[in-house]
DNA sequence: CTAGCCTTGACC
DNA sequence: GGTCAAGGCTAG
């Protein structure tokens, strides 16, 4: 017979009361757990005021509990177990007789004898939530958030505030103190951790069609274009020869000479966008060098890996600590990755977002020099609603503006950044840069 | 899939 | 502020 939770859930029917007895008498002795039929009367639910004993065992498998889960003491495994399989439609089959022990050991051999004690000592799948209340959840832990950091921009600028005001930047030897590694994406090691954008996990966005928008035939077309561009350009990285040189990078010269791929790559790029091709020929070398340092950041982020705190290159991976080597600011370091990771966090590597900031920088009404800016601004505004309607065409209309807003606070950040990168440029030695990087960057 | 650890909101 | 009990994340 199979163990079938349902039926066992609704009725109660655990017939064979021996079938736990060699764990279970034990357990009811030790933590007076409630029996399935007292579980079954509403007494049961006011369980905060049950006071229990330090030690604590699974009602289950008897391994160490922390409290109740669902309506009965468990262990965190055989919480997890039952959230996960509780609401199963499939039905368990044991492969033996219904009766297997379950114990810390054994607990994992028999998932239909499991779930069928978890059912019998008073486990309640109907306290596990369903789609709708878990939605209700993430949402308030998304306005929360929210409330807690309401724009990003505010948080760089503390760091970049904290750093100018110390006026210890300009030193990094001797100021180890002030050098925080990144933490990985999740993890904490002892510092506050980072409060990076969540992405919502798959399964809680909407089922239903109409909760996205589908973009139109134009916009699809817009959007493959401009990721095309992208992808073909700043994305690809070249075939290069397998070497690794640390050292390439002690003088902040080289970092603004290893620029200068990504900016070959960028003069590639608006060539391919039929907007860009309209502007004058003066707006179009407003527009570049306005947006040069911006889009080298961006593309940065696209590179950054954050579990490894390194840029991936076709020489092998860049240790992020080498903006601290060659330029001296630990506060361009700690920025610059803070960055990256916010921008990662909340794209990943979907290109098609990369793509359409990277138009957002490009067209960017504020640059210096232009002449057409209203227009600039025209087409800006395109790819803002483009970007809008992207977001609400994957995470549905009730998810779609975290992601916006976070994205747009993205393009926030970089005009601190660039700022801050400018910094960089007052030291470099204008013999050590490449002619094309002197031309964009406007150095003499 | 499991299981341990983490984050969080609700409640006290 | 502390505790409890949800769900989330992720190494194994």
């Amino acid at each position: 017979m199979a163990g079938d939770s349902d039926s066992v859930a609704s009725s109660g029917l655990v017939s064979d009361d021996e079938m736990f007895a060699s764990s279970s008498t034990t357990i009811n002795d030790l933590f007076e757990r409630p029996t399935t039929s007292e579980c079954d009367d509403a007494v049961c639910l006011p369980r905060r005021k049950m006071k229990l004993k330090d030690e604590k065992l699974c009602g289950v498998c008897g391994d160490k509990a922390l409290g109740y889960n669902f309506n009965a003491i468990t262990c965190e495994s055989c919480k997890a177990f039952f959230r996960r399989n509780a609401l199963k439609d499939k039905t368990m089959v044991c492969l033996f007789e219904n009766k297997c022990v379950v114990d810390i050991r054994t607990r994992r051999f028999c998932p239909a004898c499991r779930i069928k004690k978890c059912f019998h000592i008073g486990m309640n799948r109907d306290m596990i939530l369903d789609d709708s209340e878990r939605k209700k959840r993430m949402s308030k832990v998304i306005e929360n958030r929210a409330k807690r950091e309401p724009t990003s921009t505010s948080s760089s600028e503390i760091h970049i505030k904290t750093e100018i005001d110390t006026d210890d930047s300009m030193s990094c030897e001797g100021n180890t103190e002030l050098i925080r590694p990144p933490t990985p994406y999740g993890k904490s090691h002892g510092d506050k951790p980072e409060i990076l954008f969540k992405h919502i996990p798959k399964h809680l966005l909407p089922a239903n069609k109409s909760m996205y928008y589908t973009l139109s035939l134009e916009e699809s077309s817009l959007l493959k274009d401009l990721t095309h561009a992208y992808q073909e350009t700043l994305a690809a990285m070249p075939e290069m020869g397998p070497y690794s040189e640390e050292k390439k990078y002690n003088r902040a010269a080289d970092l603004v000479n290893h620029s200068e791929i990504c900016v070959r790559k960028m003069i590639l790029f608006v060539k391919y966008l039929a907007d860009f091709k309209l502007l004058s020929q003066d707006d179009q070398i407003a527009a570049l060098k306005a947006s040069v340092m911006k889009t080298v950041l961006l593309r940065s982020a696209l590179f950054y890996i954050i579990e490894k705190d390194a840029w991936i290159t076709p020489k092998g991976e860049i240790p992020s600590s080498i903006l601290k080597k060659s330029t001296g600011f630990v506060s361009v370091h700690n920025n610059h990755v803070y960055y990256c990771r916010r921008v990662k966090s909340m794209a990943q590597d979907d290109l098609h977002i990369y793509s359409l900031l990277q138009a957002l920088i490009l067209f960017d009404p504020a640059g210096l020099n232009l002449t057409s800016r209203e227009y600039v601004s025209t087409i800006q505004d395109k790819y803002l609603i483009l970007l809008k309607h992207y977001m609400e065409s994957k995470f549905s209309y009730d998810y779609s503006r975290e992601y916006y807003v976070s994205a747009l606070d993205r393009l926030s950040d970089l005009r601190v950044l660039s700022e801050e990168h400018a910094k960089i440029l007052l030291q470099v030695n204008p013999v050590d840069v490449e002619p094309l990087m002197l031309e964009v960057l406007n150095l003499k």
